[in-house]
RNA sequence: GGUGGGGUUCCCGAGUGGUCAAAGGGAACAGACUGUAAAUCUGUCGGCGACGCCUUCGAAGGUUCAAAUCCUUCCCCCACCA
């Protein structure tokens, strides 16, 4: 290959690229290789980067910790790269052991592919569908025979899928580790020669798996990709990452109302890291609310408003934020009630099993599903957090006619607009 | 295959015949406070129209006035040995 010279003006559109990679993420490795290929690209020797981030559709919803990969990959792709998006279908079947403490459970492939429908809509609401490439590894792993899945164990070895770390501990832990776990890194890596990735992205609890697919690549006679990894973002409970089965995530395709209050519900140390990960704001934007973060007279809610806002308008139409912040001021700061609420009238009660006439209180609580059984109804009017127009009722014998409209309310989100 | 250890309420984890709906922690929910669904403090935390009753401690049987606790069989996990 003839390796002419970059021009001045390719030397800076080279090292423009390079920055905008690097920018909000943990490691690039190997930094040159990605230089040679992006030079090889520039000058017209190859073409654009095939960028791949694989997704397993374990669960229906995408959130904002899948996001952060994802405004990676718009990045690549508003600079004319190639993004490759690999739906595990059949990695997930496998389940991916990084960060894991246990195997995981085993879900149906119908369930897959439902969600995977979901995963590629909400995907499509950050990148450019016209311009992405949606790839099943299902495509290639269906056809393997038991011989090529010998042939694939063969490039790796035992020790060197033990050693990382989530394996370590669990073996420390004595917690079990099935043998098909040990594969998931080859079919990760595997992917990577499928669909001949260039550079690979992954949250930085990914590494070994990227990593891997480097070796991989390697022995099928291939380029390896480079790894670019991203920092993890931290759920709403301030401590473990985000994800669906610990309850605290954003989901991109929540309300703006919940989305709003599961962003003020953060805790205000990360109140940083989310503007840096999870939204578009520039990086100068995030340094200035460092600052003021760290500063005493700066009140962090007003930062954290201003987040929810960001956030809320991402995922949804302009000034969804704005009425989405106001709402919350309303019902939460000004303790008034929310501008629509669900609603129940005489015959709805009625199909409900409750005598307009006489509603026992525990009952139209729990059958309208503001409480999950009659017993936590019973104890959340003991506690006091049960009104009725602004009164406040504690006897959980409590039983009232519906005379006119009223509106229940049970702890601080829990309304219910009773209608004659 | 052998030996030893173990499976407890949403999670972690105490409990070895009655005083156990089961310590403690976490999560969750609520109350107070607050400029926040932050933080902090307090309470609740199986079900039931409820000072009592019903269902829970891997599964199924059994012993006993009484079982998470004892016995039998089975299922699952871990470690070491092979």
């Amino acid at each position: 290959m003839a390796h002419s010279e970059l021009t001045t003006d390719l030397k800076q559109e080279l090292k423009r690229q390079i920055e905008i990679f690097k920018r909000g993420t943990v490691d690039l490795l190997p930094e040159d290789e990605l230089r040679a290929k992006l030079a090889g690209f520039l000058k017209g020797e190859r073409g654009p980067l095939r960028v791949k981030q694989g997704f397993d559709p374990t669960s229906p919803d995408i959130h904002l910790g899948h996001t952060v990969g994802i405004r990676k990959l718009k990045q690549f792709q508003d600079l004319g790269h190639q993004v490759v998006l690999i739906v595990g279908d059949y990695t997930a079947m496998v389940g991916d052991p990084s960060g894991q403490s246990a195997t995981r459970p085993v879900l149906s492939y119908d369930q897959i592919m439902k969600n995977s429908e979901t995963y590629q809509e909400q995907f499509f609401k950050i990148l450019d569908k016209d311009k992405t490439e949606v790839l099943f590894n299902g495509d290639w792993f269906k056809k393997m025979e038991f011989l090529d899945i010998m042939h694939l164990a063969s490039k790796y070895t035992v020790a060197r899928l033990l050693e990382r770390d989530d394996f370590t501990k669990r073996m420390k832990a004595m917690t079990p580790i099935s043998v098909h776990e040990l594969f998931y890194p080859l079919m990760q890596a595997y992917d990577s020669v499928a669909m001949k990735s260039d550079i690979e992205l992954g949250a930085t609890e990914q590494t070994f798996n990227l990593l891997a697919g480097r070796t991989v690549q390697e022995a099928y006679g291939d380029e390896p990709q480079c790894v670019l990894t991203m920092p993890i973002l931290v759920g709403t409970d301030g401590v473990k990452k985000m994800s669906k089965s610990l309850g605290n995530y954003i989901g991109v395709d929540e309300a703006p109302r919940e989305m709003f209050g599961k962003a003020m519900s953060i805790p205000d140390e990360q109140i940083a890291s989310y503007f840096e990960l999870a939204t578009e704001v520039t990086a100068e934007r995030v340094e200035e609310i460092r600052k003021q973060l760290s500063q005493a007279d700066v009140n962090p809610m007003l930062l954290k408003k201003e987040l929810g806002e960001v956030i809320v308008d991402q995922y949804h139409p302009e000034g969804s934020g704005k009425a989405a912040r106001e709402e919350f001021e309303r019902v939460f700061s000004k303790k008034q009630l929310p501008d629509d609420m669900p609603e129940a009238t005489a015959e709805d009660l009625k199909n409900l099993e409750i005598d307009p006439n006489a509603i026992y209180l525990v009952h139209l609580i729990a059958k309208n599903k503001m409480s999950k059984s009659n017993s936590e109804a019973r104890k959340l009017i003991q506690a006091g957090s049960v009104s009725i127009d602004g009164d406040k009722v504690t006897d959980p014998n409590y039983e009232f006619p519906l005379d006119k409209e009223m509106i229940l309310k049970v702890g601080k989100r829990r309304f219910l607009r009773l209608k004659v």
